[in-house]
DNA sequence: GTCTATATGTAGATAGAC
DNA sequence: GTCTATCTACATATAGAC
């Protein structure tokens, strides 16, 4: 049974997906590339607070970029899965939008490191043509937001005289420059954030019910 | 009249401040450590932009490190005055917040390198001992602002179930990341993003009418 | 999977001529 | 005020032993 074609992480090369080991490592250089940033992080510093060298590195990555595109990839696709369930199954403009900003909160849970990485390095990494996917994420970000906030529009749920691209980029900015100070050791949840912008947020845009 | 003991531009040691040349210089780091970041910026690429070769730089210049720390201060100095202002002005909460909001945007014509850097450079430089009054920067500027919030509550103009320490922070990164695609040439003026942005803001935050 | 040893490039900064 | 020339330090990355 141990000479079986299928790649168990026994036999699986070193360099590719799936070892424990490698999630280890991306995990310790996410938390370093977003606190101290990706370009003041250097692979020694990755290495020792792995507790190996930096040569050592070099036989699970091929470079400190593959560590931050993985890292970011990771968490992007996983993102798209999720904002494309939301926009299944919310049932009107205004649970979508809740349930967008609910759902970014969340995230934070699982990916609070490349967020923040994805927030804080994106201008510098996207001039690399092998980040180029972080523009397209950002362009897909943008058209489903406004999309919806179009739609709550047309249907009277969101006040006719918002500017829906500034609408846009007021709700993204508020929600992913959170991660900036969001302890998830903290009294806040998550939750307990979203929750209050959502209503500030909604109070603001809502069109008020008509008596 | 020329041996005068005042120093003007002829006679001033070119490494303190005032020369104009200093200036251009410093405007042209500014904008490169806005768009690529402190430390993606070489002292290289400061001096091609300036048609100069690197060295020529340390004539007027300490370090690299000098120059951003220049472009901050002149920033900083520039905003707390303004607040204090606005502080001393401002007849009540809620025309305070409205100017605080506005004037933070209006200093984006003046500023926009420096609030770009300081958005994206704070987390790096606050671990140098020589940056330490951006911590104490970014302290005041909380202080001020929920001081305004509070007052506001206790006066009844802001809800009463408002966390103004997370409204703050609402409102802090909703005004300074407008920064990242802020284009002072393009159809949408600062004045105008402060409107629609205080409209979004206060008829959230603010307590209705009792009719 | 990690270590030893090292190649290679480039960054920030300096000294002195013009 | 700028240039020429160069120093020094450190970053990423590699090759092969264990």
């Amino acid at each position: 049974m141990v000479s079986t074609k299928r790649l168990s992480s026994r036999n699986r090369p070193a360099r590719e997906s799936g070892s424990e080991r490698r999630a280890e490592l991306l995990a310790i250089a996410a938390e370093l590339f977003a606190t101290r940033g990706f370009l003041a992080t250097t692979v020694r510093d990755i290495a020792d607070a792995a507790g190996i060298l930096s040569g050592s590195l070099y036989h699970h990555f091929d470079s400190k970029e593959s560590m931050v595109d993985e890292i970011l990839r990771a968490f992007l696709d996983d993102q798209r899965r999720t904002n494309e369930q939301v926009l299944r199954e919310a049932p009107d403009p205004r649970t979508a939008i809740t349930e967008l900003v609910r759902q970014s909160f969340a995230a934070m849970q699982k990916h609070r490191a490349a967020i923040a990485i994805f927030q804080n390095e994106s201008k510098y990494l996207e001039q690399l043509e092998r980040f180029d996917y972080l523009t397209q994420a950002a362009n897909d970000f943008e058209r489903t937001w406004i999309r919806v906030l179009q739609d709550g529009q047309r249907a009277g749920v969101f006040r006719a005289d918002l500017n829906v691209k500034l609408a846009y980029r007021f709700i993204r900015d508020m929600v992913w420059t959170t991660v900036h100070w969001y302890n998830p050791r903290g009294k806040l949840t998550s939750s307990a954030i979203a929750d209050q912008y959502v209503k500030i947020l909604c109070e603001g845009i809502a069109e008020p019910e008509k008596p």
